[in-house]
This record gives structure tokens, C-alpha cells and sequence, in this order.
DNA sequence: TTTTGCTTGGGACATATGTCCTTTTGCTCC
DNA sequence: GGAGCAAAAGGACATATGTCCCAAGCAAAA
């Protein structure tokens, strides 16, 4: 983590995001950039967190490594989201891996900051709320979802999801992976079932298969078989 | 539901609670007493909420209806619960569904009385953040959980949680259910399967079952079996 | 080029869990 | 006490999913 002294980038970071104003004076001046290079942890179970961070360039992959070992892949966080709230805000332990993809930029508030400044600010606290509910939101949905169907149809919202990006670009991308084993963590299942779903898939001609890449061939199949329970 | 015009019924449970002078004098204005009956809905998908409201006095009971018609019960809340915070401050359409156990007794705030008065008033929203902040922590534990673990290492966990009632009492009431065809639901298994997993635990002599009832045994046993993957 | 290693693709088998049905048990109401 | 009912207990079978392997393709490193 690098702390990046330059109020003109900061401003421009914030103006790019409509942050500019939006907060009291005294919150904006408690901000600071803070950069992370790829694969960088920002934090990690157990940790104590010393800033609230919001994201503001590039993208954060957040898991959760439990007891017996396994992890999950909880999602893929892009700009504007916040890391940290609940821990800061909420006076809780950190229970998930933060790790940014690539490189990455935040606006930090320290804790003592947090206290003084903008835990005073309706405006920011506003802001806060309003992104925890729609996590939370977001949150319950998937998990419901991931203990009420099968796979199949999980990875077929999934794909719905990924690929109609007409509205809401920015939650698809939320959800975005690369490789077929980040999708299967994703989907909480293994590697080898998420396989037989895709052969499954192809037989169906729903979807095509070529050396690792996927294309959907018919959206409206797959989602007969989302059958409404996009994640959202 | 029924207003409660009783501002000394409202200042006793709001001193009950540690509410009284948490908050702005404005905002303790505009809060008021509502009262649900046994059974009665305080919310269902796709309605549209006018009030915050802030459980104080009884239990109540929150499932999701998926497209599919089945459901989820998702967890039980007690006193100084929030209902409605995603929805309305987060502009939230409302996807759970809510109902009274018993009878219960709510601190309610109206849509409008919350953008004007509420939303400025800083202790309110860091009070609304932390309830929050601990609500998607408890939401995303189980979720993994749920999604890692078999039904026989959620259902030790389940066990432990409402047997261990030393410390974190409130958590456990959370999680508290009757009928093991609710435990079933809650766990998100069949009914089936739960008494499979109840006849093994039996088996091992972990628990012992007697018309209906359960009792454990061997909490230690259980806790092994859960084996630090507490609900929490 | 060979080597190494990651990713993909899939066979064989075991286990977890769901669905459907029947039987039993304890209760309440007549 | 018997009828009727809801919850509980469990048998039989089907399905979803996990684990363990092995083999092939491709790309970076040696």
C-alpha cells in the first residue's frame, strides 16, 4: 500500500465519480489516495483495518477462507464500493480476503478520522448506508439462490447475468471471472461439476465450447432456466 | 397493524432499550409505536414500505419466497431489530418477507419523517450502520457457511449456538426455532434429511431425541463436529 | 526443443441431499 | 375411548455434487 500525495488526482478521482461535493467540506478534507498493486492483500481475516476504504479504480476480489481450509469466492468488487465499512463502522472483526486484481486506487478515511470527521457528516453516512444495503441486498439474494437451486441453475443466471449487459453494467461486472475455476469458486461448487454443467450445456446447445472460452449461444434458453432468480 | 398513541408506553421502552437521548430530540419526534398481531405480515415482497421500523418487544420471522415457490427461512430477529432499513434507505425494493410470531411492538418512522429529520441527524445513521454492518456480517458467515459445509457441521453448529447460552445470548434467540421442520428450513435442507443427520447425532450419542423434543448431550462432541464454524 | 506447470476435459465412484410415501405418535375434540 | 389431525420418524429410490484420477493442450521457462 502506497499513500499518493496529489490533491489533483484526488479531485479528479472524485469528480469522475460524482464524489465532488457530495460530502461536508470537513469529510472531503479527511480523504486521502492510497494505491495497490496487483495481488496486493488489503486486508485479510483477522486483521485490524486502520482506514474505510472506497474503491476508485480497478478491481478487488473478496473471498473467505474458512476453518476447514476451503474458501470461496464471495465476488468481484468494482469501483465505488466500499471495503472496510463493516469492520470500521460496525466494530467488527475482518472476516474476508480482500485482494486487488490489478492495480488499484481508494480513497482512504482513517479510523480516527472516521470518528471526528465524517461519522458527524449525514451526507457520508448517507452514502455509507446506502451502499451496505444494497451489499446486504445483493448478499441475500446470492445465498438464498445458492441454497435453493442446483447449479445448473446458478450458472445459468450466471451467464444471463455476465452477458446481457445492456442495463446494470456495473453488478454484472461485479460478478465477473476469467477462468473456469474462479467461476466454479464463485458458484461455490467444484471445478469438476461446474464441467458436467457446461457439457450439459453444449449438448443442450444453450452454449459452445472452444479451447476454454464460452459463448452463449441462446440467452433466451438460458434464462428459461434462470427462470427469474437473476442475481441481483 | 395498529398505531399506538401512548408517549409513555414509547418513552418506557425506549429507555428499556438504552434508546432514550441516543438520538437527536427531532428525530425522537417523529418516532412512534406500532403493534402487529400473531401471524400478521409486516412486509412481503414487492410491497412498498412507508416506515422504518425498529423491533422492540417480541419475535419476528424472515423468509424469501423464490420464483420457484419454495422458500428459505432466513432467521428470526428480537428486539432492536431493524425491518425496512434496506428498503428504505437504500431504495430497495423489498424481497423478504416478514412476519410477526407473536405479537410484537415496533418503533416506526415514516418515509418522510426520515428523509427530513432522521437523515440528518449523524447518531440516527451511524445507530442504522452498525445495526447494518452486523446484519450483512451475520447474513455472509451463514451464507458460506451454508454453501462449505454439509447439513450433519450446520446443524452441530446450529446445536452449539442454541445451547451455548452463556455469553451473546441475543444472537443465539436470533436463531432460535421450534419445530424441527422450521430448524430444517433454516438450515435450508429438507426435513428429510435433517432427521437423517438427527438419527446419526443420536447414533454417536451427541444428542438424544424424546417425542419431539432434543437434548444434548455431548455439547463438546457437537462442537467438534462444528468445529469452529460457529454461526456468527 | 524439452520441460514444467497451469488450465481444460472428463471417467469412475462415493457421498450428500431431495422426493415420495408409509407408519407411528401424541393431542385435541367430540 | 375413538376420530381426526399435525408433527415426527423413517424406508426406498433418484439426483446433485464431491473426490480422486488421468490425459490432453497450451504457454512460459529452461
Amino acid at each position: 500500500m502506497r499513500t499518493i500525495r496529489d490533491p489533483a488526482l484526488l479531485r479528479s478521482v472524485m469528480d469522475e465519480h460524482r464524489l465532488s461535493g457530495r460530502f461536508g467540506e470537513k469529510t472531503e478534507a479527511v480523504m486521502e489516495l492510497y494505491r495497490f498493486d496487483k495481488g496486493e492483500m488489503i486486508c485479510r481475516a483477522e486483521d485490524s483495518l486502520d482506514h474505510l476504504f472506497i474503491l476508485v479504480k480497478g478491481k478487488v476480489k473478496i473471498y473467505r477462507v474458512l476453518p476447514n481450509g476451503k474458501s470461496i469466492l464471495l465476488r468481484f468488487n468494482n469501483p465505488l464500493s466500499l471495503i472496510g465499512d463493516m469492520e470500521m463502522l460496525g466494530d467488527l472483526k475482518v472476516h474476508n480476503t480482500v485482494e486487488s486484481v490489478g492495480e488499484s486506487l481508494f480513497i482512504g478515511i482513517k479510523r480516527q478520522a472516521l470518528a471526528d470527521t465524517a461519522g458527524e457528516d449525514p451526507a457520508f453516512l448517507r452514502f455509507i448506508i446506502k451502499h451496505l444495503a444494497r451489499k446486504l441486498n445483493t448478499n441475500s439474494s446470492v445465498a438464498s439462490l445458492n441454497i435453493l437451486y442446483p447449479v445448473e441453475t446458478r450458472f445459468a443466471s450466471y451467464l444471463v447475468a455476465i452477458t446481457a449487459d445492456e442495463h446494470d453494467r456495473e453488478r454484472i461486472e461485479e460478478l465477473k471471472a476469467s477462468k473456469l475455476t474462479e467461476i466454479a469458486e464463485l458458484l461455490g461448487t467444484s471445478y469438476r461439476h461446474l464441467n458436467r454443467v457446461i457439457a450439459q450445456f453444449v449438448a443442450q446447445g444453450l452454449i459452445e465450447r472452444t479451447r476454454g472460452a464460452l459463448y452463449v449461444k441462446d440467452i433466451a434458453g438460458l434464462q428459461r432456466l434462470a427462470s427469474g432468480t437473476l442475481y441481483s
